[in-house]
DNA sequence: CGCGGGCGTCAGAGTTCCGTCAAGAGGTCC
DNA sequence: GGACCTCTTGACGGAACTCTGACGCCCGCG
């Protein structure tokens, strides 16, 4: 990873660029980037869902024509999981192909070749939309008897002070507290905080739940939020 | 899907048309309502806004060139107080009025002449992605007197408790549950639990089914939900 | 009436998995 | 360069889980 620990406060709207054309992707790249944009870019579909699951965008711009799978599938690979947006460019005209790519779950379908001002007004579109209602939404805030997590903040409450997190501990524990009450996998806990190729090192997990657990439960030995399932993953519990 | 709103039998979807030009007014009329959405035209934007405030829309379809008012002011009166979805449609194809248009709040930009099918199916895409989620956390839950399985958050709920299950156990009661009210065969659920190379290996079988009947029967030795199909497998009843 | 197959139950052995500690590597800031 | 801070890695005892064999029960059948 490129700033595994640098990311602090600044919230960049993060763009998954789907493309097996080169000077398309470096295009997007650079005109993305220099709107302050995070990018990851994908060469073929596999790697894009890969890359979807593990890094979670708040867009995703998709080319329909890939090297190993249809572009249709992969939209629908992102749809049984996500309701990120997802921004069709194609080569192909036909009313058909546009249909087909809506219905499976697209929401924007821009041709080949296109102006990158419209792309990017697009682009704009589909994540305002995509962005909660600005008055409501109490998720931010995730309270238990024994601390409080502010998720908008990223910080945590306990006793009237702020505890320190490392960003790999707020990482994790971020996600356990986004699936509150669900089980989360360790592959998937793993994948998510360390990446798509991490997920076999459970011993990591081991190490920071229970750095997670000395800065966080009453008790660390007998943890009341975060939930051992042994051969399982973790579950966080109010 | 059929049905505009994906399916479920809910209040029609509400569209409100707003273009100057009858034909259009009158296609696009023809063909929502063929669809069983509901329609409301209006031919300025005056009466556009009124009518978004009495009716509230699911969706606008909005032409730009208007007699009284520019669309693009339409947009902004809109967005002043909702965030319904608006389809522009616009004779012109130039990239500055696209991004004036998307960036003052409209969803997507349609050229005229544009196809019918592809409208209707960025229609869709724009009801979709406005519905709140589907099922509000999409929990698979499945409910029996005894006890309440929720297949996404891997809990079992038992007397206002969690019931605690191993992989295996839980692994097995999820094939169960996914195929309740069907015979499962023993060789099958085998393979689905420990892998394709176990087929006879029936005591193991035995032995989890039964843990399952004392962790979550009423009365394991007289099971009400899982029972035994001699020689042939287990079921699951609800 | 004895026999055998299929099933449920139990408890122990063996294995995997988890929590914990500690030490080293790498980076950052003064 | 030195003093942190953080992430990685290895090792170990203990806990949890899976597997296995033994036993008893029920039922159909010879």
């Amino acid at each position: 990873m490129l700033s595994p620990t640098g990311g602090i406060p600044r919230p960049a709207t993060r763009v998954l660029v789907i493309d097996d054309e080169p000077q398309i992707v470096r295009a997007l790249v650079i005109n993305l980037k220099a709107r302050h944009y995070e990018v990851d870019a994908a060469h073929d579909g596999a790697t894009a869902l890969q890359l979807a699951a593990a890094r979670h965008p708040d867009v995703v711009v998709l080319d329909l024509g890939l090297p190993d799978m249809d572009g249709v599938e992969v939209i629908r690979g992102l749809r049984g999981w996500t309701r990120v947006p997802i921004l069709v460019l194609s080569a192909r005209h036909s009313s058909d192909e546009k249909v087909e790519a809506l219905d499976a779950g697209a929401d924007d379908y821009v041709t080949k070749p296109f102006g990158m001002d419209e792309l990017l007004a697009r682009l704009r579109a589909a994540v305002r939309r995509a962005e909660p209602v600005p008055g409501g939404e109490e998720d931010v805030i995730v309270d238990t008897a024994d601390f409080t997590v502010d998720l908008a903040a990223k910080k945590v409450h306990r006793d009237g002070k702020d505890v320190r997190l490392t960003p790999t501990e707020w990482h994790l524990l971020e996600v356990l507290v986004r699936n509150t009450g669900r089980l989360v996998g360790q592959k998937q806990l793993l994948q998510e905080v360390w990446g798509p190729s991490y997920g076999t090192e459970t011993n990591y997990l081991r190490v920071y739940m229970a750095q997670l657990r000395r800065k966080l439960e009453a008790d660390p030995a007998h943890p009341r939020h975060f939930i051992t399932e042994p051969g399982m993953g973790y579950r966080f519990e109010k």
